[in-house]
DNA sequence: GGTTATAATGTTATATTATAACATTATCTA
DNA sequence: TAGATAATGTTATAATATAACATTATAACC
């Protein structure tokens, strides 16, 4: 059963790879195609820097590729330690700058609570992110309620704020991990 | 006029001091007498402590009046420098392990987009940050919208998402940004 | 095509924010 | 007062991000 569009998941301490992977797969669905939402995303990325008149470079598209790529959210330094490995000279400002670049077009998000970075499904309408972002498994979702954002821009308006980008994080726990909980055992 | 209840303020890098203070005295009101509402502040977290058993100790109830005494969110390091110079041996763990205990028991919240801290005003019911941050002036003003966080609870309850702490800081313009920005000039 | 301007990246160094680990001191309980 | 617990001191380092300037790639123009 999936209960997001889009799922995120964070590097989970006590989790081994398998069991992260494991949990990945719960949460994505077992039929989930990512390399074709992969390649989705960059294609909609190329035509969103060809009609903006901005370059994709080859720096930029791998760096979405590779916070695309994760199922979850990446920290600025995972990201450097895989372009090490593929440029020389691959240092922190290779990383910061691309993403600067990423996130000025909307093509990545922040989540601000925690620092990784996370691809944005929805790059065309410049956005704030909202996520939903579980304590216990790590796994971010992002959202786009209009609910929530009316609701935002009618308090902002009471105060006479003129909102810009909103950012929401709402913490709390995933379907799954609220089971886990309840059950205690397994 | 007063648009908030609480007005905080980042450090603005193109603004002197003075006009620090100009601006500060915009947003709280010149009648604003602080040293008021600073002891209020301190008053009520003794009691919330003394009520839940714990302690707030010198140190804390230090760390709390610093980032209730400055009218604007406070970094980690800045309230370290002003310790500095009171205790011997005051370093990194010094204000964050103070910092940890004041945010655990509500008394101060973390501006995850920006890092610094602000005094809660009403820390007896515990409760995520909704933040209007203003992108020109860094003023930060705290709201309690419930209609914000019923929108939130129901899209979350949508997504079978149980919701501990919401993060909101909206980014954008306060009332006196917006009128200079609009008037372009003075 | 060659020249010049601009944008992007490389490179080195450092700033900022936060935590780990273990020792010491203060406070509470009995 | 002894022993347990909580708080703080102390040293070192991790994690995240930016400054500043050099070089290289791309675009725009002639
Ligand atoms: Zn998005
Ligand atoms: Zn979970
Ligand atoms: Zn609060
Ligand atoms: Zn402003």
């Amino acid at each position: 059963m999936l209960y997001y569009n889009i799922i995120y998941r964070f590097p989970f301490p006590g989790f081994t790879p398998m069991q992260q992977a494991a949990q990945t797969m719960t949460f994505m669905g077992s039929g989930h195609d990512h390399s074709h939402c992969l390649n989705e995303a960059l294609d909609r990325a190329a035509a969103l820097c060809t009609k903006r008149g901005v370059r994709l470079t080859t720096l930029r598209r791998r760096v979405l590729e590779l916070v695309w790529g994760g199922h979850r959210p990446l920290g600025a330094y995972d990201i450097l330690d895989t372009l090490k490995a593929e440029r020389r000279g691959a240092a922190p400002p290779t990383v910061y700058r691309a993403l600067d670049f990423l996130l000025a077009h909307g093509l990545v998000h922040r989540i601000e609570s925690q620092n990784p970075f996370v691809g944005c499904p929805d790059p065309d309408k410049p956005h704030g992110g909202q996520f939903l972002i579980c304590r216990t498994c790590g796994m971010a979702a992002e959202l786009n309620d209009s609910g929530v954002d009316q609701a935002i821009r009618k308090s902002a308006k009471k105060a006479g704020f003129s909102v810009g980008r909103p950012i929401i994080e709402i913490q709390g726990l995933c379907p799954h991990c609220q089971d886990n909980v309840e059950g205690e055992g397994e």
